[in-house]
DNA sequence: TATGAATGAGAATTCATTCAT
DNA sequence: AATGAATGAATTCTCATTCAT
C-alpha cells in the first residue's frame, strides 16, 4: 500500500489550519494503524515514521486513543457525508436520475472511488469500531440523523415508481449496503488478482441488486 | 452477551478428552477476546475469569497466541466443514433439491444457526483473522480444497438447469456469501431491535438473492 | 560429552543404597548443570531427562539447590580424598617414592584421571563454587584438614632432600595446584584438536613444574 | 569490594559520550553481577541500585544480555590490547628487553595491574564465558588474531638468543598463561590473608616460570 | 514549540515447590 | 512411593505518558 497523503481526503481549509508536524504525525499513524492494528502499534513507532519525538504526538494529540479518533472521525463524516452534500447527493434529490440503476450506478461508483482513496482508514474503522463505543455512537447517530432521512426519501421515490419491490426500506438498505460493502472488500483484497475485473464485478452487482430487489 | 459454553460447539470426542480448566479458561478467553479484542485482554484477566491461576493458562497453552489458535482453528475447520460432510452436503451432492431456492434455504438457515452459536468465535476471527498470517492461510487452503471445489459443483448444477444466471463462479459465490455474511452480521448486531423479524429477513433475503442471480 | 553414569565415580556402598531414580536423576542433573549452568536448568528438565516426574525429584532433594549440593560434594570429597587415603597417599607418606619426578608423575596422571571422569562435576564445581557459599567453607575446610598437612609432609621431605628450592609450601603448592590445573583445563577444553599431544602435554609439565622449583 | 567505578577502566572517549545514567547502571551491573552471577540478578535488582527506574535500564540496553555484553567485551578488548599496542607492546618488538626475565616481569606486573582494576569484571568474564558462545568467538578471534601473533614473535625471539627451550609455542604460552593467571586469581582471592606477600609471590612467579622453561 | 529521557505500571511467561490422588 | 496438575511469585521487557530543558 502506498503511503498516506491527508491531502488526498481531508478538506482543504482544515489541512491549511493543520501544523505540518500534526499532518505527517496522522499520516504515519494511519499507515502503521492499518497494517498492525491499533493496540499493536507502538507511540514510539508512529514517531520514528513522522519524523518527530514521541513527546510531539501528545502535544497535538492528548492520548493515543485521541489520534485514533482524530483519524477515524473526519472519515466517518465522509463515508456518509456524500448524501447529505455533494453533486450525487443533490442530484438525486432533484430526481434528476431516472431509473433506480442510474441511482446504483452512481451510488456504486462514487462509494467504490472513495474507498479506495480511504483504504487505510476504512480498514482500521472496521476493525476499531467494534471496540470504541464512543465511536458507535458517533456512527449510529451519523447514520440515523444524516444518512436514513435522505436515503429513505430516494428508496420511497423508487419504490413509488414501481421500480424496486415494496419491502420495508431497512430491508433494502441492508441488502444494498451488503452488497456494496462487499464488492468493495472484495475489490479492496482482491484487486491484485488477474481475474477480478472491477469494472465487470461493478456492472454485475448493480444487475444483481436491481434484479434482487425488482 | 450470554457466557460460551464450549459443549455447545466442540465435538463430544475433544471434549471429553480436555480438562476442566482448560475448558474453563477456553471459554473465559473467548468472552473476554470477543468483548475487547485479543490484544487487549491480559492473561491475567482471563485467568481471573476462568478461576485459575494465570500459570495454569500456560501449561494448557504454550503462549497467549497459542489460546488464540486454539479458539479459532476448529471454528474456522467447522464454517468450512459442511460443505464437505453434512447431511446437508450430502444431500446436495445426491441432487437432493430440486431448485435453487431449497438450496439457498438449506445453506442459510443452517449457517445462521452456527452463526449464533458461535457468535463470539466469529467476532474473534473477524477482528483477528486480518493480523493473523497463519490463520489466513489456513482458511485460504480450507476455502480452496474443501469448499470451493463442492460449491462449484452444484452451482454449475443450478446453472445448467437454467435456474442462475451464466455467471463466473466466483462472482455467484461473492453475491451468496456477501448477502449471507451481511445477513448474518445484521442478526448479530440487531438481533435485540424490536423491528427485526429474523425468519422474515431470512426470506427476503432469499427471494433477493434468487432474483438477483436469475 | 557422553551422558554420566554414576556408577563410575560414586563409592559402590552409597549407590547401593541409592534408589535407581535417585540416580537418574543426579545423572540427568549432572549433565545439565554442566551444560547451561545451574540457575538456567529447570527442574523439569532434569525430570524429563531422568525420565521421572517432577514431584519425584523433591521426594529425594529437597530443593533444587540440595540436589546442586548432593552432587558437588561427594566429588569435592573425592578431589581431596586421594591425598589422605588411596594407593598413591599412602605410598607417598611411606617415602616409596625417591623424587620429586616421580612423585609428580603420580600426582600429575591420577588427577588427570580423575579430571576426566569427572569433567561434568568439575565444570558444575568450578562454576557454582563462587556463588556457594556454604561449598566454599566446606572446600576450605577439606583443604586445611585433609590435604594441606599431608602435602606440606611431602613437599618438606623433598626440600630436606634438596629436590625442591627452600620456598614457602603455600608458594610451592599454588605453583603447582595451577600448573596442573591449568594442564586438566587444557586438556578438557582442548581435547578435540589435533596437535593437543596429551602425553606429551603432561611430559612437559612435570618438566616444567620440576625445573620451576629447582 | 569496593564499589566499581567505570572511570578507572573505560577510556575518557567512551565515558564522556555516556550518560550518567547509562553509567550508573553499567557500574551496579558489575557489582552484582560479580557478586552474584548474570542470571541470578535480577533487573529491577539493577534498576534499584543504581537509582533509576527498571526501564530506563532497557533504553540503553536492548536486553539484559546487552548489558552483559557491554560490560565484558571492552575489558576482553583490553585484556588482549596491550599485546598489541601499548608501551609494553612496542618496547617488546623493538627489542628493548634484553632478557626473558625483563619480559616476564613487564609482562606479570602489568597484567597483575590491569586485573585488580577489573577484578569485578574478569569475575563475570570467567564465569560467564562458557556460557555465552557469541563472548567465545570473540574471545578466540581475538586471541588468534590480535594475540598469538604478536606473542609467538617475541617467544621466538627468545627461543633462538637461547634463553628458553625450545618447546612448541602453544607449549610455553600455556605455561605461562597457566601460572599467570594462577597467580591472579589467587592475588584476588587471597589479597587479604597476611601471609600474603604480592611482590614477593611475584617474583617468585617470574623464577617459577623463567627456571620451568630453561 | 519541540524534544527525548525517564518513568513505572502492566504485560506474558517461567519455574521451584506443593499436594491430592 | 510416585505422579503431575496447580500454583503464584518473580522475571524480563514494553509502552503511553510526563516533564525538564
Amino acid at each position: 500500500m502506498l503511503p498516506i497523503k491527508l491531502e488526498d481526503f481531508l478538506p482543504h481549509e482544515k489541512l491549511q489550519e493543520m501544523n505540518e508536524k500534526e499532518i505527517k504525525i496522522l499520516e504515519a499513524a494511519i499507515d502503521i494503524f492499518a497494517e498492525k492494528g491499533f493496540v499493536s502499534t507502538s507511540t514510539n513507532e508512529i514517531a520514528k515514521k513522522a519524523n518527530v519525538a514521541e513527546g510531539t504526538i501528545f502535544r497535538y494529540f492528548k492520548t493515543k486513543k485521541d489520534l485514533l479518533k482524530s483519524i477515524i472521525k473526519p472519515t466517518l463524516v465522509k463515508t456518509i457525508a456524500p448524501f447529505e452534500m455533494d453533486r450525487f447527493s443533490k442530484a438525486v434529490f432533484h430526481m434528476e436520475y431516472d431509473t433506480f440503476e442510474d441511482f446504483l450506478k452512481v451510488l456504486i461508483v462514487n462509494r467504490m472511488e472513495f474507498a479506495k482513496k480511504n483504504t487505510a482508514v476504512i480498514k482500521i474503522i472496521i476493525q476499531e469500531i467494534p471496540f470504541q463505543e464512543e465511536m458507535q455512537e458517533e456512527l449510529k447517530k451519523l447514520f440515523k440523523e444524516k444518512m436514513y432521512p435522505r436515503v429513505e426519501n430516494v428508496l420511497q421515490y423508487f419504490i413509488d415508481k414501481g421500480q424496486i419491490a415494496d419491502l420495508p426500506i431497512h430491508t433494502i438498505l441492508r441488502l444494498i449496503i451488503t452488497s456494496v460493502m462487499g464488492l468493495v472488500v472484495s475489490t479492496i483484497a482482491l484487486k491484485d488478482i488477474s481475474i477480478w475485473d472491477e469494472n465487470l464485478e461493478i456492472e454485475r452487482t448493480i444487475q444483481f441488486i436491481k434484479q434482487g430487489l425488482q
